[in-house]
DNA sequence: GGCGACTACTATAGCGCTCAAGTAGAAGAC
DNA sequence: GTCTTCTACTTGAGCGCTATAGTAGTCGCC
């Protein structure tokens, strides 16, 4: 009962193995021809309401769905976005921000019918090349590029494709292209500011690696606020990782007037800090407070817990997917003749844009000591503690 | 000079936009039909070895690479294998396995020129349901399936669709699909007898969701090591995450004859479940001694480092690769007439093979007193630190 | 010295879709 | 009533590859 009247066309099929229902089935089983078919299915103008149902329904009842790769063939969007990784997977595995990044990327991306494609290479130079091969397979429809550097040789490359493409990292730094960023200046200040208000003049920031760009923004923006509330700020440069942060606490504990503060760029460099200081019989918060740039169950569940900047990276891939679809969408409706939808000039999309994500302060005992009394039981909640000590913070 | 010699041809292109050189460029150059090209690039019989060195060089010389949408659409393999989460996006970004996992599987994909798409649904329905979708589109050739249950709909759904896919995850429980696993039962043998050695008699198992295959294999094997070395073992359901596992720990603690050794099915519960016990003044490993069946960074730089099982993720996720595009293999093989290059019995592949990954028990101050000296900045080294206190083990 | 078997290709028909150009039929303008 | 305009389609040509059938040319062999 679901195979079509047939009688009229022959049984040109058996091939069997894989795809059955083509666009052919419907249009003969709707009374049309395949080109409407398409028009219908793609929501374009050239078909009447009625008949476009009548097609929907056909689809629905045959449980057709088009073959994305003769929609690629044929011109359409190949419903895929690229990442590129240049870095080892071992290195990946340790990082609890990509992980949650691609989550949430995945997630809205599936929910619109697009899959996202992930490769990990060794050099900036593999990634550009695999941008033009992807570009130019028409493997996929726009990119999102991580880890932007200062000096990024990607940045141009990209330009040049002219596809869609969307930066994670900024303001600055990304030329032309737009890019989601989080704003590292303010999540900076709202640190910073936290450990002001605690009464803390010498704080010390304990950086990663140098190029990387919100490393930069950070440097900045610390030097900034610290002179603004009048306390002693002083950069370090430990590289990402436990073992660099760890070195870089100890000596900054044994010199001549160690800081009260430590602000440092990742929750894995943050807990061997800490581990670095307890072992040390140096109290937290008592004598030093610590606080992270980046909040993860680790930050949460160690003793004291970790004060934390909260960016939830799960949001963040989910903004990405959000911008990188719109800007497919966008680069789809230039390239059809000037918008089908809306009628939005092209030259408009010109401007870089940008879209931020408020970070969070999230403060627990590292660094404010009546957050420090809550039982494990009650802090280990699968909930982010944000209530941790009743005094909790929010972006400003 | 890189342009075709024309002349014979009439410039039929200029659509631009993408895709400029095509397989019909390459057969010119060469003086030969786009068939040929197509027999020399796939590496098939039927052109001589001096023109299949002529076309590879041509098609190098020019860059031209096979497009995959057009590949797909004329039945060749779409290079792209397929792995679905059903897991909410924010449980996922807490999971370090996953991150580690799919970065092992990308290295490897991305190095056959294959891509790994992901899917994060919300149920097991909607994982089969991808899983039809995928293979009746041609979107994928292959399936990773992750997360074995017990009495899991998804194999025999796996099983009649009759596509190639791996099982990560048994032994057992997958039918008669492939699988590549960890061996949980050596793992647990592992971790058992170095506890045993140290002297515990009172052994506690604190075990995540019932249900999971690995779970189930976990308990069945605690029994019967602890039996076989006199030591009483007993069995806690806490489920995953940190919570259960700290409430589970704590009321384990506060019973009659609390063990003096607790085996937690992850490193996130054996935090949780360090910090309980620390917090009440438990001492680690005099008192109670701790190892987890999941070796991370946390595990690591905890103080003190947890001993653990190392199963790198990472590895795990190579492992599926190589096996899945064995698989695919095979399948291309079978359905092209009984095997190309290799004369194996189709017949043959109907047998469930397996692949395990052999599990490490890494000893660390958690249990063993005698690697409780190091000094952090050792210790949180890049590198994995197996050589802690001279005590380091591997497999049996 | 004509037949079969083999090699090394060619010719051509799709795969399933999209898109530009074309057309029947109705509606509106004068 | 003819001409234009609009809607709602149809027609047909690809997109770039693979696969199957077919065909020259070579070789061996009694």
């Amino acid at each position: 009962m679901s195979t079509p009247s047939t009688s009229s066309s022959p049984a040109r099929r058996g091939s069997g193995r894989g795809q059955r229902v083509t666009i052919a089935d419907i249009a003969a089983r709707a009374g049309v021809t395949s080109a409407a078919v398409s028009l219908a299915v793609n929501g374009r103008p050239g078909v009447s309401d009625a008949t476009r149902a009548r097609i929907l329904e056909i689809a629905r009842e045959l449980h057709w769905e088009p073959s994305p790769s003769a929609r690629a063939l044929a011109g359409a969007p190949v419903l895929s976005v690229g990442m590129v990784l240049a870095r080892p997977a071992e290195v990946l595995g340790n990082e609890a921000f990509f992980g949650a990044f691609s989550a949430g990327l995945q997630e809205v991306l599936s929910s619109r019918d697009y899959s996202l494609q992930m490769k990990i290479v060794e050099s900036a130079e593999a990634e550009i090349d695999t941008y033009r091969r992807w570009f130019a397979q028409r493997r996929v429809d726009g990119i999102v590029m991580v880890d932007l550097q200062l000096e990024d040789p990607r940045i141009p490359a990209l330009e040049e494709l002219g596809r869609p493409a969307l930066v994670i990292g900024g303001p600055g730094h990304h030329g032309t292209l737009p890019s989601v960023y989080v704003d590292d200046a303010l999540a900076t200040r709202l640190l910073v500011e936290h450990l002001a208000d605690l009464g803390h003049t010498r704080i010390a920031r304990v950086a990663g690696t140098r190029g990387y760009h919100h490393t930069a923004q950070r440097d900045e923006s610390f030097l900034a606020v610290c002179a603004e509330r009048g306390a002693t700020g002083t950069l370090h440069e430990a590289g990402f990782g436990a073992l660099g942060a760890a070195r870089c606490v100890a000596e900054l504990v044994a010199g001549e007037q160690p800081p009260t503060a430590i602000i440092l760029d990742s929750d894995e460099m943050a807990l061997a800090g800490a581990h670095v200081l307890q072992e040390s019989g140096v109290d937290i918060p008592g004598q030093v407070a610590i606080a992270s740039y980046e909040d993860s169950p680790l930050a949460r569940m160690h003793r004291p817990p970790l004060t934390a900047i909260g960016r939830s990276a799960v949001e963040y891939g989910r903004r990405a997917a959000h911008r990188i679809l719109e800007l497919i969408e966008e680069d789809r409706g230039a390239h059809r003749g000037g918008g089908a939808a809306d009628g939005r000039d092209a030259a408009e999309d010109a401007r870089p844009e940008l879209r931020a994500i408020e970070p969070e302060l999230i403060i627990r005992a590292s660094s404010d000591p009546r957050a420090a009394t809550d039982p494990l039981l009650l802090a280990v909640d699968g909930d982010p503690d944000r209530t941790v000590g009743g005094s909790s913070a929010t972006q400003g």
